[in-house]
RNA sequence: GGGCGGUUAGCUCAGUUGGGAGAGCACCAGCUCGACAAGCUGGGGGUCACUGGUUCGAGCCCAGUACCGCCCACCA
């Protein structure tokens, strides 16, 4: 063994072995019935790596490998998203640079143009996640696209028609002008942009007078049908009820007045544009008002825009404001600063427009799922994003599914010449209504998440009633970041409670978000973006995961290398004091016969129940602040050093119950860092620690804990002051060993040692003497204050005397 | 505009029910001891963002202010 530790290699050697001995598969290493089971978020399956999926990567693998050492029955589900409009995002990129376009190829052609772009380049994170020690089933690797998996969709798809939740409407929704797709409100984007904003004359249709309405938009002027102004706006009190004549196309249209209307901003009066605002499309709707569309899906005026059909939004814009200026009519228009809507794939700006979606109605099948959050059954970590998902759920709007991609899960509903509509899976040979043979399927795709939400038991072979799916299924714990909350995390609940009649997991852990070292986020658009690959290849992924895992935490964290690099002192401090001890090959033995064997068996125990305390609560960054304290102060500088003057002496007692000891704290850290302590292992063992048994608890002496705090504060007493406290016995061999003090060279300073005790003396008399402390304190403070008074005293006796 | 979180050492962050202000890194000084200089020992360094309040006692509880971040949102 080398004194310097070197991951390389190292690594990726038992990465090969331990999916080679099958020890990542399910089951594997399993003593108990009971299983533990986590599917991963499925990351696109055209991405890599980032900081979030190292950071969920080593959280997730952590509670596996610590169930798989408690003997659970594990599976760590892998697989990929096929993320709809992002991957056809991609590969529209690319035909774009060929200079040709998912439209000239046609839809089968461009389908098979994706796959192709998959086989290349696509699945490459299951390969990275094995880079960082990730320990998947990758036998059981799932896509959202493989033929079993589509037969889940559909069948899911069938089962909410079948229950009636499923419906067709005419909405305003999000269009992308770019994918020409329809998008959800959570895809979209606002971003601050500059822009102006248009204050234009609407004169009263009887030729007395106007009202000036504020837009930035004055092409949509051309779908004007009304102008509203606040009910209790004494300005335009006497307008409503007239009419007023629309710039540009001279249509008349009423004034009306709604409570909905801001009458702070602009002038007060708002003109109603159903076709193009979602605000004015509610208000249309509720005062019966037509609604008008003049921009097309490609965001281009359209045949009803008249003379200016055909032109883009800007053309249109100008157009108006020239007949504005040449009529008078324009009053001013000033910089305006606002947030705009858009595309989070693309960037486009979002086309608010009316048009006939699918949809699923939420208020029949959120209600178990949000019973289930009150009930608590599932609980996201921390609380305050318990509070979030269960507003989210109370406040869940209809879900919009149908998307106008190629590139996903075509809608399993076919239409009949006589515009009957069929659902049905698999795929109908007539109309269900009228018998018609002449049947086309409608070309839609569904919404990403639509997938994604049946995750958890279509991995496991759901409809079949499968074995694994018996089995796995419910799940146990999910791990995601907090952005996808709504769109993936509470609407597994409600599909897992709809079809399996039971909660997917009981435990959503929101980890924090890395930031990159300015606070800003990471991102590549921002080359912000810290590569998890680079920091694996420098410091190695023990290092990596105890860094990612040291930095997570509730609340967001500038990424910063020196937890990293703690990390791989760790390891190197690990390696070494295994090279001090395997200088003696013996049995390891864990019968304790002197007082720093029975001392330091209970740290490693003490340490053991904090681990499984702050796993249990899914707080990891103290986790591995205890194991760096336990292996740097406990065991090397205090039992390493105690035990060395007995080694050398050939003691065989200490050599074997170092061993123990040893393979105490090696099961401790393989969770965490699973490389070095299974290499370390291998170097005394035959069998994997990977699937070795997590340490049992064990009684430990409070007496011995005492006994070596009394040596421990000795030390440092004589460090700083160079006093000799008075010990004997086992505290003074452990004294002589730890210290040296014949060989100590001591800087201390005995005066300013008795200047410190002097006033901590005269603080804790200052405290005790105050009446009003010592009867409202805790009994237990007042006790401990007097007990660190009377140390005080002793030890300031001790120096000054 | 609404909701949530943050502000503690030069940097990144802990601080569990109110009672000694901490860790790692960086910095300074001293140490080659039977693994480890990627080591060991010691040290310097803080108005706990600000203002007020509750309390014998506040980093922690309450009210407000400032700045930063995230999420959400139909002020045209």
């Amino acid at each position: 063994m080398e004194p310097l530790y070197t991951p390389d290699g190292v690594e990726e050697r038992w990465q090969r072995t331990w999916e080679e001995e099958g020890l990542y598969r399910a089951g594997a290493g399993a003593r108990r019935e009971e299983t533990f089971v986590i599917c991963v978020p499925p990351p696109n399956v055209t991405g890599s790596l980032h900081m979030g999926h190292a950071l969920n990567g080593s959280i997730q693998d952590v509670l596996i490998r610590w169930h798989r050492m408690r003997g659970y029955d594990t599976l760590w589900q892998p697989g990929y998203d096929h993320a709809g409009i992002a991957t056809q995002n991609v590969v529209e990129k690319q035909l774009a640079g060929e200079g040709t376009s998912r439209k000239e190829l046609g839809r089968d052609a461009f389908v098979e143009r994706v796959w192709r772009h998959l086989e290349e380049t696509g699945r490459t994170i299951m390969s990275q996640f094995r880079r960082l020690g990730a320990s998947f089933d990758y036998s059981r690797e799932r896509f959202t696209m493989d033929d079993l998996y589509i037969e889940a969709v559909m069948r899911f798809f069938v089962h909410l028609w079948e229950r009636g939740w499923i419906y067709r409407a005419e909405r305003i929704v999000n269009w992308c002008p770019f994918h020409e797709t329809a998008i959800s409100d959570l895809e979209v984007e606002h971003v601050e942009m500059d822009d102006t904003l248009t204050y234009a004359h609407y004169p009263f249709a009887d030729g007395s007078g106007h009202v000036t309405t504020a837009t930035v938009r004055p092409a949509t002027m051309l779908a004007d049908v009304a102008v509203a102004v606040h009910p209790d706006d004494e300005r335009y009190r006497d307008a409503v009820g007239r009419e007023v004549v629309v710039p540009y196309v001279e249509r008349v249209v009423p004034v009306i007045a709604d409570e909905r209307v801001e009458p702070q901003f602009g002038t007060g009066a708002l003109k109603i544009t159903p076709g193009h605002d979602p605000l004015d499309f509610e208000i249309g709707r509720d005062h019966g008002l037509p609604t008008i569309t003049v921009i097309g899906p490609d965001g281009l005026m359209n045949e009803y825009a008249g003379d200016l059909a055909g032109k883009t939004q800007q053309e249109a814009d100008e157009a108006i404001l020239a007949w504005l200026k040449e009529h008078d009519q324009l009053e001013k228009r000033e910089h305006y600063r606002h947030a705009v809507g858009t595309c989070e794939r693309c960037h486009s700006r979002i086309e608010p427009l009316v048009s006939l979606q699918w949809w699923v109605a939420m208020e029949e099948p959120r209600k178990p799922a949000l019973e289930a959050l009150r009930a608590r059954r599932v609980v996201y970590h921390p609380e305050s994003q318990h509070q979030f998902a269960i507003r989210s759920l109370e406040e869940i709007p209809d879900w919009n599914i149908s998307r106008q991609l190629w590139w996903g899960h075509q809608q399993p509903l076919w239409y009949c010449p006589n515009e009957h509509v069929t659902c049905a899976w698999p795929p109908p040979q007539a109309c269900a209504t009228c018998g018609s043979k002449e049947l086309e399927r409608d070309p839609d795709v569904l919404d990403t998440w639509f997938s994604s939400a049946l995750w958890p038991f279509a991995t496991l072979g759901w409809p079949e009633q499968t074995p694994a799916l018996e089995r796995y299924y419910p799940g146990d714990v999910n791990s995601t970041a907090r952005e996808i909350i709504r769109l993936w995390e509470n609407r597994m609940i409600w599909t897992g409670l709809e079809v399996m009649g039971d909660i997917p997991f009981h435990d959503v852990i929101i980890h924090s978000t890395i930031l990159a070292a300015d606070g800003r986020r990471m991102s590549k658009s921002l080359g912000t973006g810290v590569d998890p690959l680079d920091l694996i290849a420098k410091h190695g992924a023990d290092a990596t995961r105890y860094g990612l895992l040291k930095m997570s935490s509730t609340q967001d964290v500038r990424f910063a290398e020196g937890p990293l690099e703690e990390g791989r002192k760790l390891a190197n401090k690990l390696w070494n004091v295994a090279r001090l001890l395997l200088q003696n090959r013996v049995e390891p033995d864990a019968r304790p016969r002197e007082l720093e064997e029975r001392w330091i068996l209970a740290r490693l125990d003490a340490t053991r129940a904090e681990l499984e305390r702050a796993w249990s609560r899914f707080d990891f960054s103290h986790s591995v602040q205890s194991l760096y304290r336990l292996t740097f102060d406990d065991f090397c500088d205090w039992y390493a050093e105690a035990i060395k003057p007995r080694l050398r002496e050939g003691d065989e007692d200490a050599a074997a119950t170092a061993l123990a000891a040893l393979e105490r704290l090696l099961a401790l850290l393989h969770p965490v860092m699973p490389h070095v302590t299974e290499e370390i292992w291998s170097q005394f063992h035959d069998s994997r620690l990977i699937v070795s048994a997590w340490p049992e608890a064990e009684a430990a002496s409070a007496d011995d804990n005492a006994a070596l705090q009394r040596v421990q504060e000795a030390a440092a007493t004589f460090r700083r002051s160079g006093v000799l406290v008075e010990l004997d016995g086992d505290e003074k061999r452990i004294f002589d060993a730890v210290v040296r003090p014949e060989r100590a060279k001591v800087n201390g300073n005995a005066a300013a040692e008795i200047e410190r005790l002097r006033r901590e003396v005269a603080r804790g008399e200052r405290m005790l003497d105050n009446e009003k402390f010592v009867a409202n304190a805790k009994p237990e403070v007042v006790e401990a204050e007097r007990d660190k008074l009377a140390r005080y005293r002793r030890e300031l006796d001790a120096l000054a005397g």
